[in-house]
DNA sequence: GTAAAAAATTGACCTACATCAATAAATAAG
DNA sequence: CTTATTTATTGATGTAGGTCAATTTTTTAC
């Protein structure tokens, strides 16, 4: 619960009492390698925030291509953000890249949070638009970027989660196939022939 | 003031007087199109609320692309998010696409709003998830679209705004050359040939 | 209403990245 | 330890979309 505390503790100002408030309104999961948290057609009736471990959040074309939204590691959160507020089906399909703990917390229990605790509802928006920030620059970078571009600025960006995840994840996160991120490493490893 | 008053109670329930306080928060503005109400490199102090007009937001990359991150039309806000919250340096340059108006609020004034009201909270909180959405929405469309699918997505999602932008902008939008969109357009109205 | 500027179209050619197919290397499972 | 499975690499060839240059159409400004 520490990790999750000092998370908190670090965005917003809360008492000792409300801390314990919030953090007991979630629950601590364990979810096993490979497996889903959600599926899209789903209703995705949680949110999480990674304690330990690793998942990808992606999307599946018609044709089955996924495209990888972002990794979750500690300290992110995991979720359908349009089917958890409008209790729609979910897009988006979550699956852990390695065995993981989430402290989830649902619908109902959110909605309770927000009314108990009105900071809470700071830490959401605050959450929310550096979230925005982020994809805003993603949107730069897989419009304006070339593929080279965007591996380098992946690592550069994300130091931690680089060395989890396979090529092939990593592939689809920058939009190629993994057969040219394979050339690409190599073009950066020997710039020459 | 009627349009953003109607925004608000949409959104989040209020009193008549906090309606009120909230919106004589703002100013109007008027902006000149072709005129910049925000450059890269300056630090944004405002966000806004369109009033009337139409707007570009967008980034320049070191070797002049431009890059539209989205058009604000009625009802759209328009900030460097990052630039206003953390009073660091904008990265992203705001400017009018038509003559237009806009309801402005500087940070100090919206920090004293949050203070004195705090449904506001709650209002951005839902604004910054939905844009959120609206930004998952688009990587998964810049990464794995093609120029076609991602020009007919946005005539669908913007019927509103297509209309009143020009070729290039949209372009820009998409990411690709106006001379490609071009191409593009004939290939939808003569499939043939 | 006319000149000037901006926007849109078209053609010829080029390049970043995809696809398909075959190995090779690394992990995982019994 | 050994086999099966997943992951990474390499080659040959194809295509979506870019670049540059010229022309036409539309919009703006006086």
């Amino acid at each position: 619960m520490e990790i999750f505390k000092s998370y908190i503790k670090k965005r917003i100002s809360v008492t000792e009492e409300q801390l314990e408030q919030i953090t007991s309104s979630y629950t601590l999961t364990q979810v096993k390698k490979k497996s889903f948290i959600l599926r899209a057609g789903e209703i995705c009736n949680f949110e999480g925030f990674v304690k330990k471990g690793c998942f990808k959040i992606f999307y599946l074309t018609p044709n089955g291509e996924e495209h990888i939204l972002y990794f979750a590691i500690e300290e992110w959160w995991i979720s359908d953000i349009a089917s958890f507020n409008e209790q729609e089906p979910a897009q988006l399909y979550i699956q852990a890249l390695e065995d993981s703990e989430v402290f989830i917390i649902s619908r109902e229990q959110k909605e309770q949070l927000f009314l108990n605790c009105t900071q809470v509802e700071r830490l959401f928006r605050i959450m929310a638009q550096r979230a925005q920030v982020a994809s805003q620059h993603r949107i730069i970078a897989a419009l304006g970027f070339t593929a080279q571009e965007r591996y380098l600025d992946f690592i550069n960006r994300y130091p931690k989660i680089y060395p989890r995840i396979s090529s092939l994840q990593l592939a689809s996160y920058i939009g190629v196939t993994q057969e040219f991120l394979s050339r690409l490493k190599r073009q950066i490893l020997k710039p020459n022939k």
